[in-house]
DNA sequence: TCAAAGTTAATAGTGATTATCATTTATCTT
DNA sequence: AAGATAAATGATAATCACTATTAACTTTGA
């Protein structure tokens, strides 16, 4: 039998993580629910991010800054991240439709999941900078 | 003209760093050094790390429980993360065998560099873990 | 020998994340 | 509706990786 969920907050948490693009970190959720629910605390943001990740919800793309930056999307698709304005964006990729990894499969590894990270200038930050 | 090196404990970390395959995080290379380098400090090795990131002498792979794990190896290759024993080991991939990413160009997105992460399970814990 | 530049150990500080715990809230009986 | 139980939370302190500071120590080149 699932776990029934009794809290309001809990649903505000994982609605703020899927309803933005941005890949978001702890502390973005916080910041962007606190004015609708003054009494969050952070910890339950930190706690229910925790609970989401156990549970398969919601995946962890990359650190940046020593911040997490989570996805509420767990369909597989590669990202882009920004190392001028730190964005993170979707992209995707021909290259993700694959089960099979040979290459890792070949060394005795299991692959239970593949990321792919570009690196590099998004669109308006090669815009805003001098060429 | 190239910074020139005083300094015989960076050489120390440098050698550290690259004379193994196991992509140590710093609390590592200060552990591995301490007993020949008595008294070596641990800030000393996050700095000069930091060092080796911006030289563009070493990369960062990914970040494992809060901890930065790198490599001395810079030319391009994928990594193995087990997510049960935390190692990171190398993959040789046919797909880094590229420089022209069609999808994030598409966006706009100048891609510097690509980073290709397994997760799963290595062959040391598939033979260890009940099957 | 000497001064300037490079490097360091020790230490304190920072910021993200986690643990603790008393309190509040929701659910389930009766 | 009321009491019992379990779930969830806010507030706070603690932890942990990492960074900044600073005074002392090294190396170099003259």
């Amino acid at each position: 039998m699932a776990k029934r969920n009794f809290s309001s907050k809990r649903n505000a948490i994982y609605n703020a993580v899927c309803s933005t693009d941005t890949h978001p970190s702890a502390r973005w959720v916080y910041e962007t629910l606190k004015p609708s629910i003054p009494d969050l605390s952070l910890g339950t943001v930190y706690r229910n991010i925790a609970l989401f990740k156990d549970e398969g919800k919601i995946r962890v793309i990359c650190n940046i800054n020593g911040e997490e930056r989570i996805d509420g999307v767990t369909s597989p698709h590669s990202h882009c991240v920004c190392t001028c304005c730190n964005s993170v964006t979707d992209v995707d990729d021909n290259a993700q439709n694959s089960d099979d990894y040979p290459a890792p499969a070949k060394l005795g590894f299991t692959v239970k999941s593949r990321d792919i990270i570009y690196y590099g200038i998004c669109a308006k930050c090669s815009e805003r900078l001098p060429h």
